[in-house]
DNA sequence: GTTGCTGCAAAGTATTTGCACCGAT
DNA sequence: ATCGGTGCAAATACTTTGCAGCAAC
């Protein structure tokens, strides 16, 4: 389930929750953490059913998006990636292995004090976004 | 000028300094801190070499950046965009207005501790690049 | 005369849009 | 009957690639 949240968002929107919305959703929250494509969210709802179209995929993740529903992210080749919000934890980094592609989170923020200072030079925060590019722990094994 | 190094790292390479590359690498340094996209750098490579290729243009900002003279980013439409490497002060971040687009650099690096953190961990943490969404100073003047 | 570089056009990816049809109010 | 939603195909946006000709050593 994704919790009544969802719903009341679309109806704020009035926006219905089609079964092809249903089948989005459900492939987003089968796959937490794991920042999914356009394509790859189309394939696996293909799965489930089979005469979805691709255009109601894009569709589907860019209202989810625009209802912070989704997040929307870009990690490099120039398409977007997609994962279902965490209600609790806002504001999760990611890092990127450039070995084998693998994206870890990291939970913790330790960006207050930064952001303090920009706010005293007049800017107002409102997000932000931290990408650390690594090996991980698994690819460094390998090559020793 | 751009230095010798760049010519250095050119000819390290087999790479030649043409005059299509010369341009690119003009334009480059006139917008410094500027991100110019592919296209942006090619319509202003035009008005000094009206018929220089946009391919050409995207084959330099690849090589360059592959060379670490230029460094490549995507900020949200998935579009690359290029800025010449600073030689002094990596790791630079950037705000990015929400209001006016404008992007601004934070040279401060305040992620030594985070990254510390994460090697005890067993990552080996390369590069990282911080995005802060916010609204400058500027556009929360005008709004009041 | 090889080898890298260029401009052009075509192809490739990722995403968006126009449109006729469908389904629920 | 209206109106949002859908699937398809066409269009768009950005980038890459194939290729013939050019320029430099």
């Amino acid at each position: 389930m994704y919790g009544k949240s969802v719903r009341e968002k679309l109806e704020a929107n009035n926006y219905k929750l089609t079964s092809q919305r249903a089948v989005v959703l459900d492939v987003m929250s089968a796959n937490r953490g794991q920042h999914l494509s356009a394509d790859e969210v189309f394939f696996i709802a293909k799965k489930e059913m089979p005469n979805i179209g691709i255009a109601t995929v894009y569709r589907t993740l860019e209202k989810m998006a625009a209802m912070d529903v989704l997040h929307k992210t870009v990690f490099d080749q120039g398409k977007y990636r997609y994962e279902l919000c965490d209600e609790n934890s806002h504001h999760h980094h990611h890092i990127i292995c450039l070995d084998c592609g693998a994206i870890f989170e990291v939970q913790e923020d330790l960006l207050h004090s930064l952001e303090q200072h920009l706010e005293e030079q007049g800017f107002k925060i409102v997000d932000h976004e931290l990408k650390l590019y690594a090996y991980c722990p698994n690819c460094l094994k390998v090559e020793e």
